[in-house]
RNA sequence: GGAAGGUUAGCUCAGCUGGGAGAGCGCUCGCUUGACGUGCGAAAGGUCGCAGGUUCGAUUCCUGUACCUUCCACCA
């Protein structure tokens, strides 16, 4: 019975079969079973915004290895999926094509707004889980979540509330990140800075009491109009005299105070500093030391205030209230509606009219813009609510640095202990319509403010019947922290899943969102379930264009992976994105890399077609009498399998990868099977099926070592074969097996190569075409591996025989002479011998053989190096030296007898 | 300002705990060898950024330094 495969492999006509029959067989759900040990991966929600990217095809490739090779290993395995509603981004995608429709929020109304988003969702979530099918992800897809489905809305009510009850959450009047495009307040992590051009004006403020004029500078003199104060540093000279003094703010005309504070640097500028508590972060600070009243002049959405802006909040002007509450709105008067752009060209001319503005100075400097549509940030104040993360960050930190949590590279370990040390309390409440909206209540009647998991019937202070939920949103962040638990039932400590799969293994992601995301999980999961979420974090860098350049929309270099599968297929792009890579190194993509990879999927192919073109027998025992060949190639397999499992363990995938491939290729196909072509196609029936049964074993195993990373082909190829049973992806992992280890044999086989490689190398320098056959005499010591050999070496030699003996031949007039360091070699071929060039290369030879072992003879001459180094060592060195001592000895008799 | 990573063949990158450097692609030469030309065989090509140090021995460990990349903080 013989099988039958297409010449070249073609991936199209095979994945996506594939990936539906093992679906359909539920090869991908994960089982709670009391017996085995469990393993879970929660796969990083991709954002519903768009679709499968480079950076998730990564990341997924990644996860899925893992899953494979651990469910393969026997653990219970959980690759748990799901999406994100990725708030902003998603809001700001759909706002985006209602523009395109002249449509905006406040046109459809919150209602009509969320439906369109819903529809959204199911949408692009849909086509991104389609993308993620494509790549081959084995993930339990009945166990698929959405952050702002039912039970993860659950969790995330259950966890504010609690917070809140705790003092952990907070509503306050703050300095927060505004963005003006988005209308919403984003987080200190949000905030990306850039490098922009932009300019210093140098401004005078007349001093009340002396009349002097005090000069500062500035890189935002519209915010000038909202100044409150002017800082000097108390140590300073020059300014001891105004203490306790005040200036007249130019344009406005208000009198504000000269104040001593630490935050005037003297060294830098004049040592005088303008004081806009509430548009700048570090000015409020300031501000919060003096008391100072909190005054705004720019709108949430970009403009400068007016009289219309201060009707609104007439009655907190009046009420004179200030510090950490409402801040004043000011009637920014001929500014007022401007942008703030607007006004700054504005204000700066009036003050060149005035003789204010000493100079302007250009300089480069870095600004706050939004992460999502890098619009330049305002700091702002602005009501919102924080989370308070000292208390929460402190155990944290804590389970990090007692190697609970181990980052994998170790390395990026600081990377989050910087970030948690660091953190001020988070911005959670967002200004946004598409998310989870904030579980406060506030009673229409008293304004009594009230947080629960549900709605509250009535007032508890004054039993109004009529209350309204607070309008904002949580930050995206707030909910993806919860995802370990909350996509397993938690706040449901009994749920089964929860106890069973819970805290999860490992944690595979890239590392640009430690900050967003890893560190979060983190403090969240210690804090509600009394555990860290995950035990392992292993980080992946990311995937660059063939220049280095990181794939961007604007720069219009992303590579989309559906594309490279559609034409090389998953298996290529997935061997391609972790071959040669290192863990938390960023990778580049190239053509040539991934036509490489798909040449390898095709080389596979062909050996198992090779295979199964000379497969009679039907069954994978080895059999009992195992040739020096056999041996020589089962040694191999076993120490590919034993370093792949090492590097699977130790998340080293680009290494097992290239194990894979450098077996698979060098060993396998070039050596193994063509030195199994003599024993098939030999007279001896019996060796014929010995030699399948090894090729059928070693074929079976190598397909199981290599599905985790290719499981599409492997797949197809393992179902074409005749000891199939079920599914390749749900058998054990590939078999590491002691008894089938013959280092001895293994050795012996390397010097019959090296007599092959030899005479190769010799044919090929004397330009001797293969088909030109000629007899071969092996002279050695040491005959009994190569005359076992002697039809291999007939036949990877281009030998038309092959003689192997003792002593040398009487003769040696027309002999071209090899000598390997355990052999010589002759080949009569008087025609083709040209003895001043055979004298020449010999000697040349001869030389590299003598700088060699004069090198292992200095070692050994010297005395530390024989007292100090390792006994392995210096004898491997000897037995170089003697080895080369041989090969002299052949060299000079060679030389002699032409 | 603080931190991390990179610097190895023409290009893109591997290289575990120190013992005379590897792959893919490219280049050169030779091949219709009965799985594969998406292939086979062979060759060329590297003072492992620079300078010190530790060591019998350093591409590998330490210190310094140059250049590149990234992250964090900050620049009124």
């Amino acid at each position: 019975m013989k099988h039958e495969l297409p010449k070249v492999y073609v991936p199209k006509d095979v994945e996506t079969s594939i990936y539906e029959k093992w679906e359909k067989a539920g090869c991908f759900r994960g089982h709670r079973d009391p017996d085995k040990k469990p393993y879970t991966i929660v796969m990083p929600p991709p954002n519903v915004t768009g679709q499968l990217h480079m950076g998730h095809a990564v990341d997924n490739t990644q996860q899925d290895i893992l899953t494979r090779f651990k469910r393969m290993q026997g653990y219970a395995m959980l690759w748990l999926p799901g999406t994100d509603h990725a708030a902003i981004a998603t809001e700001a995608k759909i706002v985006g094509e209602m523009r395109k429709e002249g449509l905006t929020k406040q046109d459809l109304g919150k209602e009509k707004f969320l439906e369109r988003a819903w529809a959204w969702k199911e949408k692009y979530g849909n086509r991104i889980v389609e993308q993620l099918r494509t790549l081959g992800s084995s993930c339990d897809w009945e166990r698929q979540h959405f952050t702002m489905d039912e039970e993860c809305s659950a969790a995330v009510k259950e966890v504010f509330v609690r917070l809140y009850n705790e003092g952990l959450i907070y509503r306050g009047n703050r300095m927060i990140n505004w963005c003006p495009h988005c209308e919403t307040s984003i987080s200190d992590a949000e905030v990306e800075y850039e490098e922009k051009d932009g300019s210093f004006w140098h401004i005078k403020y007349p001093v009340k009491e002396t009349g002097e004029y005090l000069e500062l500078a500035t890189t935002r003199p519209e915010t000038m109009l909202a100044d409150t104060a002017v800082a000097i540093n108390s140590e300073d000279p020059r300014y001891t005299h105004l203490h306790g003094c005040h200036v007249i703010l130019p344009l406005v005309g208000r009198e504000i105070p000269i104040v001593c504070d630490e935050h005037a640097d003297m060294e830098k500028g004049t040592g005088v500093v303008k004081i806009t508590q509430a548009h700048d972060p570090n000015d409020y600070e300031v501000g919060l030391r003096h008391s100072l009243p909190l005054v705004r002049c720019f709108t949430y959405n970009g403009y400068m205030t007016g009289p219309a802006d201060v009707a609104e909040y007439e009655d907190l002007v009046n009420s004179g209230r200030a510090a950490d509450d409402e801040p004043i709105v000011m009637d920014c008067k001929k500014y007022a509606g401007m942008t703030t752009m607007e006004a700054r060209k504005a204000i700066v001319e009036d003050l060149t009219e005035q003789g204010l503005l000493v100079r302007v100075e250009s300089i480069k400097h870095d600004v706050g813009t939004c992460y999502r549509c890098h619009t330049t940030i305002e700091p702002m104040i602005s009501k919102q609510w924080f989370v308070r993360m000292k208390p929460l960050a402190e155990p944290a930190i804590k389970a990090v640095e007692d190697g609970e949590i181990q980052f994998v590279p170790e390395r990026f370990t600081k990377n989050y202990l910087n970030w948690m040390n660091n953190t001020r309390d988070w911005c959670i409440s967002r200004q946004l319509w598409w998310g989870h909206q904030i579980p406060a209540w506030y009673c229409d009647d008293c304004g009594e403010m009230v947080v629960g998991k549900e709605a509250p019937e009535v007032c508890p202070k004054c039993g109004g019947r009529h209350l309204t939920q607070d309008p904002d949103s949580l930050d995206t962040w707030f909910s993806s922290a919860l995802w370990p638990f909350s996509t397993l039932g938690w706040p449901n400590e009994d749920s089964e899943d929860y106890k069973y799969f819970y805290p999860t293994s490992t944690l595979v992601t890239g590392y640009d969102i430690i900050g967003f995301w890893v560190s979060r999980m983190i403090f969240s999961g210690i804090k509600h379930t009394g555990r860290p979420p995950f035990s392992k974090v292993v980080i992946h860098g990311i995937v660059r264009d063939s220049l280095g350049r990181k794939m961007s929309k604007s720069l219009g270099n992303g590579i989309d992976p559906l594309e490279v599968i559609d034409q090389y297929g998953a298996d290529a792009l997935r061997f391609m994105l972790v071959y040669g890579s290192s863990p938390g190194n960023d990778m580049r993509f190239s053509e040539e890399k991934i036509t490489a990879m798909r040449n390898f999927c095709n080389k596979i192919w062909n050996a198992s077609r090779f295979v199964l073109m000379n497969l009679d027998v039907e069954d994978m025992n080895l059999p009992a009498d195992l040739k020096i060949e056999d041996r020589w190639m089962l040694t191999r397999l076993n120490g590919m399998i034993r370093s792949v499992t090492d590097n699977l363990e130790k998340f080293e995938m680009g290494i097992a990868a290239q194990n894979l491939y450098d077996f698979i290729w060098d060993n396998f196909c070039d050596w193994y099977i063509e030195i199994a072509k003599t024993g098939l196609n030999g007279t001896d029936k019996q060796r014929s099926e010995d030699v399948q049964h090894i090729l059928l074993y070693s074929l079976t195993q190598i397909l199981k070592a290599l599905h985790p990373f290719m499981p599409f082909i492997t797949e197809s190829i393992y179902q074409g074969l005749p000891n199939a049973e079920g599914f390749l992806m749900m058998k054990d992992w590939a078999e590491y097996r002691e008894d089938l280890l013959f280092p001895e044999d293994e050795a012996a086989m390397e010097q019959v190569m090296d007599v092959i490689r030899a005479v190769r190398v010799r044919r090929s320098e004397m330009n001797v075409p293969p088909s030109k056959k000629a007899h071969i005499i092996i002279c050695t010591e040491n005959q009994a591996p190569y005359k076992t050999c002697e039809d291999i070496i007939q036949r990877l030699a281009s030998a038309s025989s092959v003689t192997v003996q003792g002593e040398e031949p009487e003769d040696l007039s027309g002999m071209v002479s090899i000598v390997t360091a355990d052999a010589k070699v002759y080949i009569p071929m008087a025609e083709l011998v040209d003895t001043a060039k055979e004298r020449e290369r010999i000697q040349k030879e001869l030389e590299k053989a003598e700088q060699d072992m004069a090198f292992a003879q200095r070692q050994l001459d010297n005395t530390d190096f024989i007292s100090k180094a390792p006994e392995k060592v210096v004898n491997s060195v000897k037995e170089k030296r003697d080895k080369n001592a041989a090969l002299i000895q052949k060299l000079t008799e060679a030389l002699a007898s032409l």
